[in-house]
RNA sequence: GUCCCGUUCGUCUAGGGGUCUAGGACACCGCCCUUUCACGGCGGCAACACGAGUUCGAAUCUCGUACGGGAUGCCA
């Protein structure tokens, strides 16, 4: 089958960490079978979309790498299409004009919630054409029934007569998003529609609509919405932050993207997957059906898996803007210990917080736990030990081999100056392995650093 | 109200009738490694919502209850 899947959020807003996912599984299934995957901004509700929103819902998609294989589709400029299908479905006797007025309307929903039925309007049955304003809406079934299947929720049955006549035409002539999105996906040759489970009930509305058009139905899979940890639905105050806000955070496209696949999606006990082994197993049928809670501290494990294979220079890019760096040697540092930062980080931004040493020369800024570290004691010994520093090599194993000896030379053991010699060359208390961080310093600025935070 | 969906450790999940005294990951706790912080290794804590039924046998199948969620808009 050739398949065709799309991602169709409306611009409402940033594009949350929900449709991120919807985005994410789209794409991964049309990539999986060697299809399309098409982006269409579901803006019929012109008064609710900006164009920012779309802007920050592009800028969100190509950072994740979700950007449509073909420009993004405008469901508002298709408008005239929509108005001529609901025309044709007027036509073909599977929608028809109502001219109820919103009072009517008001109290016929009143009867019809009391009475546990659905919304049907008089207007279905009657011939006569008033001269005013209509809205067009479904005929839907009284009999039968109809059955979804899904790929994720399974055989889903529902009794024609529950379904509603839903609105598909304002009276201002524009489509809903009912009509809008079937007749957009059957234009676009949409093959499976994967979104969220929140449209469950309304893929049964829409299926009369294809009936009605004649059209085939495409495949189904509602997916289960995220909530927050919590449990409460993701909303604008329970942390549906934008993806934007997980990128200012710190967190690598590939770990939120990777963290998201595994929010309702697995495949066995892997947790790290790559981008290719994610297309390669992805599967519809492997997608849980219930909600699942958003947890940073899994997130922010992801994200160190990532930063920890991240290589040096791109790391390098990624603080460059957190940081300012006065000395000319502070980037060959910091690529030269990137290994060893990265393996105590959860984000860049950790890193970009904790290296002032690597991007100053000098006397570190000695932070308050680490000065009382430098008693004379200490400063005597560390003194001594620039004394006998040797030329070379300057690598971190053959400076731990020569600490070694050198203390064994002077009766100390490691503890005696390990902590001293960090708080001398770094100003803090915690740092990578200090032998580490002389061969990245170098010796004459490990001279130099030692020599000004150890006068005596 | 009516209809639809869901429910395994705190969290994400494995599990598709016996191999489950329920596995993995995150978090948490302890130990080891160790110049610090980490990483890593080892170990611990911790779950099948409840009740019936089907079956020799149920986390796995069926029904009910409870609790969540969704739909019921001229929003998407």
């Amino acid at each position: 089958m050739n398949v065709v899947t799309r991602f169709a959020p409306s611009p409402t807003g940033f594009l949350h960490i929900g449709g991120a996912r919807t985005a994410l599984f789209n794409w991964l299934f049309a990539r999986r079978h060697g299809g399309k995957y098409l982006l269409r901004i579901e803006d019929t509700d012109r008064q609710r979309s900006t164009a920012e929103a779309v802007d920050a819902i592009h800028d969100g998609l190509s950072w994740l790498g979700l950007e449509g294989d073909e420009p993004a589709i405008s469901q508002s400029a298709r408008a005239a299409r929509h108005a001529e299908v609901a025309a044709d479905l007027v036509a073909r006797g599977a929608a028809y004009h109502c001219y109820l007025t919103e009072d009517e309307l008001a109290a016929l929903r009143d009867e019809a919630r009391a009475a546990g039925v659905p919304v049907r309007s008089p207007w279905r049955d009657r011939d006569d054409a008033p001269d005013g304003p209509f809205v067009v809406r479904m005929r839907m079934p009284d009999s039968g029934e109809t059955t979804i299947d899904d790929s994720v929720q399974g055989h889903v049955t529902v009794q024609n007569r529950t379904l509603d006549d839903m609105v598909i035409l304002r009276a201002d002539g524009t489509p809903t998003y009912m009509l809008a999105v079937v007749v957009d996906d059957h234009d676009m040759g949409v093959t499976h529609v994967i979104r969220g489970d929140d449209h469950l009930n309304n893929a049964f509305r829409q299926t009369m609509v294809y009936h009605g058009m004649g059209w085939d139905v495409p495949v189904f899979a509602h997916i289960p919405l995220i909530h927050g940890a919590d449990g409460a639905k993701l909303s604008k105050r329970h942390g549906a932050l934008g993806v934007d806000a997980y990128r200012g955070m710190g967190f690598l496209p590939d770990a939120l993207a990777n963290y998201l696949l595994r929010l309702g999606w697995s495949h066995g006990d892997d947790e790290i997957i790559s981008r290719e082994n994610a297309i390669a197993w992805f599967d519809l049928a492997q997608v849980g059906k219930s909600p699942a809670r958003f947890d940073l501290d899994k997130l922010s494990d992801v994200n160190s898996h990532y930063l920890r294979s991240l290589d040096a220079d791109s790391l390098w890019d990624l603080i460059a803007p957190h940081i300012d760096a006065t000395s000319p040697q502070a980037r060959a540092r910091v690529v030269a210990l990137k290994p060893l930062l990265a393996e105590r980080a959860r984000t860049h931004l950790d890193i970009a917080g904790s290296i002032g040493y690597l991007l100053h020369d000098g006397a570190p800024m000695m932070q308050e736990d680490a000065a009382g570290l430098l008693d004379d004691e200490a400063r005597t010994r560390l003194v001594k030990l620039v004394g006998d520093l040797p030329n070379a090599p300057w690598k971190g194993e053959s400076l731990a081999t020569f600490l070694k000896e050198w203390l064994t030379a002077n009766g100390l053991k490691m503890k005696d100056i390990g902590l001293p010699l960090r708080a001398a060359l770094t100003g803090t208390r915690q740092s990578p392995s200090i032998t580490d961080v002389m061969a990245a310093l170098g010796p004459h600025e490990t001279e130099k650093r030692i020599g000004e935070t150890c006068k005596i």
